[in-house]
DNA sequence: TAGATTGTTAATCGATTAACAATC
DNA sequence: TAGATTGTTAATCGATTAACAATC
């Protein structure tokens, strides 16, 4: 079992490749060519096909639906996730409408706040106060949540997550959570990938 | 020069950790200490800093006041840095809006849309017309930009922002950049995000 | 002084890449 | 068959950690 993030982050790259791939017609493809397509070696492409057991043909490359098959299973595709969102901010906001997440099989279920200005459940995806949280996770059997609270708010609401049985974060407060179970967080900083821009232009600048 | 995106992106936290000791009181830190707060170990810290040329003394630890000042050239910290938003759909709007990012000294300055309805350039962050774009950039010396249009409009947004001259680009499209010329790229890749958790949830799931 | 903590060097670890035997 | 490409092993690379001498 592969427990290499940035390795399953490449099998969601070299999926989006194939699927472009056969799209064009193609039905098979060498290493080589999926490696000049993601930007990754093809002895990386070969070596994480080979983690993932999927083959291919010595001389003839790998059968393009054999391995999309292979990674359909592997990235749970073959099923639709829904998916929550706590915290109806801007970001919230935006995620509950983001259309690129329906055709990755993502669908956002519904919304939790506390504000009460914000709840609506008879909206087209449903926003319901805190307090629902826990029985709407249990009910719905939800397994990933969206946190998009403030930053105060975001270590108390995780707890709360956890405690529902959430096994996945993807977290946009600017924190390090500290969860109390067992589950997998993702955090994207927001602020912190600016800074990060800020210090590399200044270098680039620098270096002229 | 350090150019490792990974010690760069310590550094914001140690910074941000550093804040927070700072307004309980303290005057000094020890790397332990910073360490613990940080997720990071002790050698961890003292080698990151004695990478950016920070240091402190045997048995006395870190002056914070002496690292703040420090990491705040460092990290750009001393000017507040403008950043237009390209794409004012779902994600654009949010970021536009996203207040955390002021107290950052990150300032949006304006946004861009080809679509003439979501043209407002009376609004508090103003929202111009693309064509506006390379001038816009030219006169305000815009160096940071948010790419927040769709996937198949990203490369091509990419290269005008590049001829521009802009030399850091936050990206929100869910595909590789081909950049034109030298420029810093970092991508949030949402729908890859999820895509991990979902594996990784999977795991956890068969662990038990 | 004795003890604690830095700063740096060396060791370890993990991930990527190169190389090449196996084989289609 | 000759040639090309996989699958895997070994080499390389880079980043993290351990260790410890220097020193406050």
């Amino acid at each position: 079992m592969v427990v290499n993030k940035k390795c399953v982050s490449r099998l969601s790259r070299y999926r989006k490749a194939l699927l472009r791939f056969k799209n064009l017609g193609f039905v098979k493809v060498f290493s080589d060519t999926l490696g000049d397509a993601t930007g990754v070696t093809p002895a990386q492409v070969r070596k994480d096909f080979s983690l993932f057991g999927m083959v291919g043909k010595k001389r003839g490359g790998y059968e393009i639906d054999a391995l999309l098959e292979k990674m359909q299973v592997i990235l749970g595709k073959d099923q639709i996730h829904k998916v929550i969102v706590v915290g109806v901010g801007n970001i919230g906001r935006a995620l509950i409408q983001y259309k690129p997440f329906e055709k990755d099989g993502i669908s956002i279920a519904a919304g939790f706040d506390i504000d009460p200005v914000k709840i609506n459940p008879k909206a087209q995806v449903p926003i319901y106060p805190m307090q629902d949280l826990k029985s709407y996770i249990r009910k719905k059997k939800i397994e990933i949540a969206i946190l998009a609270v403030s930053e105060i708010a975001a270590q108390e609401a995780c707890d709360l997550l956890v405690d529902a049985g959430i096994t996945g974060i993807l977290n946009f407060a600017p924190i390090r959570l500290q969860p109390l179970g067992d589950v997998e967080i993702n955090t994207v900083n927001l602020q912190m990938e600016l800074e990060n821009l800020i210090y590399f232009t200044k270098i680039l600048k620098h270096r002229k």
